[in-house]
RNA sequence: GGUCGCGUGGCCGAGUGGCUAGGCACAGGUCUGCAAAACCUCCUACAGCGGUUCGACUCCGCUCGCGACCUCCA
């Protein structure tokens, strides 16, 4: 069905993708836990696997899309202190659980709206599904590689690892693991350091609570993903993904619970994009280092030197290959402001261009390099999706737009068959596949007819060659955020800031 | 400490055993009443030291520097 190779981290390889069911994807992403508002860190796996979904798609395969919500847990609300969890408070004072959840699902959601990631198929929550992870957890007991403990219970790592490759895909080594694995709490109930908690008993005060076969407890934090994966993927499917970070301990213990439960391992391709750090350092909670979405957007924020608009972020991510790390900069995003304004306008010419007609092309050579360009496209996202190619080829296809447009490049230098195919590939690759769209919002007619109106009384300015009231017109719609711009041709045209 | 990864021109960033990615910035030019935009040109880098090779930025080794994971983490 396709030439799609991509690097599995399972094997640290570049593999070529196979369908587990031929026309059919299952993919699962690990989606974010909602105790907490979306930073810029976040961003990056959402939008790289939207344009794994989105490229899929466009090979014609079938993809159910699944991402969760964590919703279920050890959870605070950001800056309130843990007291607000104490039931001793009043019913309205008290934090409710489902409400901080909602909270921060919306606020998630908004995010990746103005991102423009497509919506999942099916978007699970870890608390719409205790029962099934309940169910999983007890099949791991009944096999052997759980225990209870306290009415919490345990995976046993130390008797999977007897049997199955523990720490294949962390590069993990259990014999390491005992020995460095730090104390925490809760650890004296484990058998072994290295065991994780399927479930854990809730303290009283604790404001998440369920009722299981081992008292009221929560689920751990790995269980949700393999009863979810599980239930709407089947016991095996095509690809899951995730950040870097989530290698260890997540996806290991994904793949040892899942394993003893369906006796096979879940995942065909694990993908894994890398951190955005920012000083070198990666953006995360425990740096104290986040620049929230909110803050991105507006550029309230103390490192931020201006706001940056969502489609800006969803370019400087695609500019750099997804397992790479990419380094937040105002330099760096600003060079990316303006490098999509350019390709986006280059764009929008091109959808307004119209071609002569001649089937010989002007200039053959041209015309060869920019079949070349097009159909490259293809391979680079074949190749392990590498977007920053793809738009590398896109902005080497620039000048050629707004030559003919301007005048540089001869009308039918390319064939009418080339021409539909620079087209389509920008719609495609640009529009469809990275998921770029416009920054600026559909002008309005009123203002249209507006600024129609105001440019008509500059041209007349100018034929007079009263420049300065032409040249004021210019200067207070710049002021205003209206840049005008005289083309070649005679006509003015208008950009929205 | 263990495991893994990275180090590319002013900045951001692809990638490859020989065929100058791309973007942003800078500089010069064309066009324009001026400007902006656009177009053309300029800017040839790959941490250091060895080795393999006809040839390495790309493979191997060492050194230095940085980071990620080992704990919630995208």
């Amino acid at each position: 069905m396709s030439d799609l190779h991509l690097h599995n981290s399972y094997t640290r390889q570049k593999e070529k993708f196979e369908a587990l069911v031929p026309g059919h994807v299952g993919l699962y992403v690990c989606g974010p836990t909602v105790s907490g508002e979306s930073h810029l860190g976040h961003a990056r796996p959402y939008i790289t696997f939207d344009i794994v979904y989105r490229y899929l798609r466009h090979l014609g395969y079938r993809v159910r899309y699944v991402r969760n919500i964590t919703d279920a847990g050890h959870f605070e609300e950001e800056g309130r202190e843990a007291e607000d969890k104490v039931s001793k408070k009043a019913q309205l004072e008290r934090m409710e659980p489902m409400e901080l959840v909602h909270k921060y699902t919306n606020l998630y959601h908004w995010g990746m709206h103005r991102f423009n990631c497509e919506e999942p198929s099916i978007e699970p929550t870890a608390t719409g599904h205790i029962i099934e992870q309940i169910n999983m957890i007890q099949d791991i007991i009944a096999k052997g590689y759980a225990y209870e403990v306290n009415g919490s219970v345990y995976f046993d790592v130390k008797k999977y690892a007897e049997t199955y490759p523990y720490g294949k895909l962390s590069g993990r080594v259990l014999d390491d693991l005992l020995e460095t694995t730090r104390d925490l709490e809760g650890q004296d109930e484990k058998r072994n350091k290295v065991d994780f908690a399927l479930w854990k008993n809730a303290p009283p005060e604790h404001i998440m609570r369920w009722t299981s076969p081992w008292g009221e407890g929560f689920p751990g934090w790995h269980i949700e993903c393999s009863a979810m994966s599980s239930k709407y993927l089947g016991e095996t499917f095509d690809i899951h993904g995730g950040g870097m970070d989530l290698l260890f301990p997540h996806h290991e213990s994904e793949i040892a619970q899942s394993t003893i439960a369906h006796g096979h391992a879940p995942v065909r391709y694990w993908m894994h994009n890398n951190m955005i750090t920012i000083n070198g350092k990666k953006m995360g909670k425990s740096y104290n280092n986040v620049i929230k979405l909110t803050e991105l957007f507006t550029g309230e924020h103390p490192m931020l030197e201006q706001a940056y608009h969502p489609m800006v972020v969803r370019f400087y991510i695609l500019q750099t290959h997804y397992r790479s790390t990419l380094d937040f900069s105002n330099e760096a995003l600003q060079a990316s402001e303006r490098a999509f304004r350019r390709l986006w306008e280059a764009y929008e010419v091109l959808q307004e261009l119209q071609h002569p007609g001649n089937t010989v092309p002007a200039d053959g050579e041209l015309d060869g390099q920019v079949r070349t360009w097009c159909h490259e496209c293809k391979e680079f996202m074949d190749d392990d999706f590498n977007t920053a190619k793809v738009i590398a080829n896109l902005f080497e296809m620039a000048p050629v737009i707004n030559g003919i447009k301007g005048g540089q490049v001869a009308a039918g230098a390319l064939s009418a068959d080339t021409f539909a195919l620079l087209q389509d590939t920008f719609k495609t690759y640009l529009v469809d596949i990275l998921g770029m769209q416009a920054m600026q919002e559909q002008q309005t007619d009123k203002l249209d007819k507006v600024l129609a109106l105001l440019i008509e009384m500059r041209k007349d300015a100018r034929t007079r060659k009263d420049f300065a009231t032409s040249d004021q017109i210019r200067n207070k719609l710049a002021e205003a955020g209206v840049l005008l711009k005289d083309e070649k041709d005679g006509t003015v045209s208008y950009t929205i800031e």
